[in-house]
DNA sequence: ACTTAAACGTACCATTAGGTACAATATAGA
DNA sequence: TCTATATTGTACCTAATGGTACGTTTAAGT
């Protein structure tokens, strides 16, 4: 990031730490919920300081967003890929990773993501914002079904057969611990959700076959 | 429901078909997203006709709660107490019977209470529908843990030693299951996630001891 | 037909929403 | 030190928010 700096007055918050104070902002309140004396007070900057550095509400929220990513998603896939693991165990690793921050007190409850993109469908979140929101959610399905189509270890058990919907299962449960979390459940209850749900990923693979709607 | 009529100018609207428009609109945006303007707009009254038949936006969504209990939710019971059925397909019906309404498209999609219930930690909803809010998440764990609890092919099965941690997976998978829906995944997809979870409960339950947080 | 009471529609209230104009202030370079 | 430029704080803008006052309209009971 390069900075220049011809003359005037300088700024006197740091821009990355407000950023960080309006990214838990929208975590806790969404897109709509927040507004910008909500914003405003916990960056602890005034509006028109705000929107000379961010713009306006729509792309302080799509700056905020990316912070939120690259701050709170990017981490816990170290552990997803980490060698000399066991497919399993990389998987488990990778969800208590995120479970854990669901959970953790540090920051609002739950995830950012989860929370804004449930709001996209009450149709008050700006395009550009929205398009954002829509294509962050196809990138964890596509790096976890990836991961089945090409992990050795999945191939051997057969989860490449299912790679898609394998993925959907453990991404849809991620999304239901988010929801969870919100309600003040702790990652160790949490955990043997998690364990359950892999427990059914590693042995449903072998022979499953497309079920019908409803059992009689 | 006794209405006592004394005399007066009779109403335009039904009431149930207003609180039902109402509904949808909360359904589609959560508390806090949802103006004056949208609900009677979608009501097709206006607004002193709103105020005198329903209180204020507060008493309205609370009612309109109720009203998506007991006409989306209740529904479901059905099938999971049906007799005669094993228990796993019982479970399963249930399941993809929520997962239908999530993925319908006659209303919303998602589910109505995920949306409003990840509003609460924003702490802008009032006191008596969060009240009402945190009450309403008790309940279905509390139904599937008495099951596990109490249900002679769950007890042979060991699915009783779990029975809360085993509600609890099967409700965060309804919870992950309600957020995708909002995405517009179909039903379809979203039988694969019940499925695997499903087997996942069914199969760790005789075997299961505490996990450790992050294994190496 | 007349009275009484309830629902309706318009117009309004105070507050908050997102967003800005502008003067005062602080800084870097000449 | 002077000038150019950028940030700050205050005060304001218009539109939308939840909520009401009040006069008009419609119906039931007599």
């Amino acid at each position: 990031m390069v900075v220049i700096v011809v003359s005037g007055r300088k700024r006197k918050f740091d821009e990355q730490t407000a950023l960080q104070a309006a990214m838990e902002v929208f975590w806790a309140k969404g897109f709509v919920g927040a507004s910008l004396a909500d914003l405003t007070k916990s960056m602890n900057i005034n509006k028109p300081s705000m929107y000379s550095a961010f713009g306006n509400k729509e792309t302080l929220f799509i700056k905020a967003t990316q912070h939120y990513i690259d701050n709170n998603m990017q981490a816990h896939l170290g552990v997803l890929l980490a060698p000399e693991l066991p497919l399993k165990t990389r998987l488990k690793n990778y969800m208590m990773s995120i479970v854990g921050m669901q959970c953790s007190t540090d920051h609002p409850k739950g995830c950012y993501l989860v929370l804004c993109q449930s709001e996209v469908a009450g149709g008050d979140i700006p395009e550009q914002a929205t398009k954002l929101l829509l294509e962050i959610e196809s990138a964890p399905i596509a790096l976890l079904s990836d991961l089945f189509n090409t992990d050795n270890e999945a191939i051997t058990l057969g989860l490449n057969e299912n790679a898609a919907s394998n993925a959907l299962t453990l991404y849809t449960a991620l999304k239901g611990t988010a929801a969870m979390a919100r309600s003040k459940v702790t990652s160790t209850e949490l955990e043997f959700v998690i364990d359950t749900i892999l427990a059914g990923v590693f042995n449903t693979s072998k022979n499953y076959s497309t079920p019908k709607a409803i059992l009689q």
